[in-house]
DNA sequence: AATGTAGTCAACCGCAGGCAT
DNA sequence: CATGCCTGCGGTTGACTACAT
């Protein structure tokens, strides 16, 4: 970053600098929103003497110098989220970013692609899926152990998420009108605000079962409790159907079939839906 | 050790929508 | 209602870094 730019850096353009900034502009644009807020963008040169395009200015607050800034790479759980997200939205990155407190469109558009865009999963997503298939391997052992002592102890079947919504027979009828068909808060105000499709439902659904257990956790964890409803997330794999992009079916396929995993079948889908 | 390639990050551009005048 | 400005969004590009050969 510091390093003298080269290439596009330090050209100037109609009076605006371009290219890389220096801590000295951000020390600049930092104190400005100290003091005046955001908003306003083109109004930082003229108050502050920065070059900087009001566009400029914006995204260097928004992408790197906002305190509440998540730095670090993006968590396994962060990713299924994106995933999901990506099924449902497409390349909406600001929307999918609402969801992802901490991370901006541009960190989430750049981790797509360079993770999910190509035509074949990179080392990266590889191990990803193997994180992913680690963690949800911990997760069922872990889950057997809790649900053994939960059937013991809990006879009376408190039920909300104990995982047999769409575990027996026909999950497809199960759709829509479950809870996972209200993912993520977002969605849910999109729903109102008009937004949101029956379509867009059913991908969702099949998103929903398609990540399970990990991000299912995660989304749930907010849709649920606005959907009032059960969770009920597991008991399939990925449909052909499933996402928005074909091209990015066999990075789908490698990165999340869970082929390499040997789980029993009724293990696997109590250990994701006892979760709730 | 040198070189090539892939991955990552930061920043730019153009466009569209919202809002004030 | 029309127009112009501002803001936000998505796509793209360029530079740097890490890893592989």
């Amino acid at each position: 970053m510091e390093g003298a730019p080269l290439g596009w850096g330090r050209q100037e353009v109609d009076g605006w600098r371009k290219g890389p900034w220096t801590s000295q502009e951000d020390k600049l644009l930092v104190e400005h929103v100290r003091q005046h807020g955001e908003g306003r963008w083109n109004s930082v040169s003229k108050l502050t003497g920065l070059k900087r395009s009001g566009k400029s200015c914006r995204l260097r607050w928004v992408n790197y110098l906002r305190p509440d800034l998540k730095r670090g790479k993006i968590t396994p759980q962060e990713e299924s989220i994106i995933v999901q997200l990506h099924a449902l939205w497409g390349n909406r990155w600001s929307t999918i970013a609402r969801s992802l407190p901490g991370r901006t469109d541009n960190e989430i558009k750049n981790y797509w692609r360079t993770h999910f865009k190509k035509g074949k999963p990179s080392k990266n997503i590889e191990r990803a899926r193997a994180r992913f298939l680690k963690q949800r391997q911990e997760m069922q052992s872990q889950q057997q152990l809790a649900g053994q002592v939960a059937r013991d102890e809990n006879q009376d079947g408190g039920g909300a998420r104990t995982g047999t919504a769409v575990d027996d027979d026909d999950r497809g009828s199960a759709v829509v009108d479950d809870a996972c068909a209200a993912p993520a808060p977002a969605v849910a105000a999109e729903a109102a605000a008009g937004h949101h499709h029956h379509h867009e439902d059913l991908i969702m659904h099949d998103a929903m079962d398609f990540m399970c257990p990990m991000s299912c956790a995660l989304l749930l964890h907010g849709a649920v409790h606005q959907g009032g409803g059960t969770g009920s997330c597991c008991g399939s794999t990925a449909s052909d159907e499933y996402g928005s992009g074909e091209e990015d079916a066999a990075t789908w396929g490698s990165l999340w079939n869970l082929d390499g995993v040997v789980v029993p079948d009724d293990a696997a889908a109590g250990a994701c839906c006892t979760l709730w």
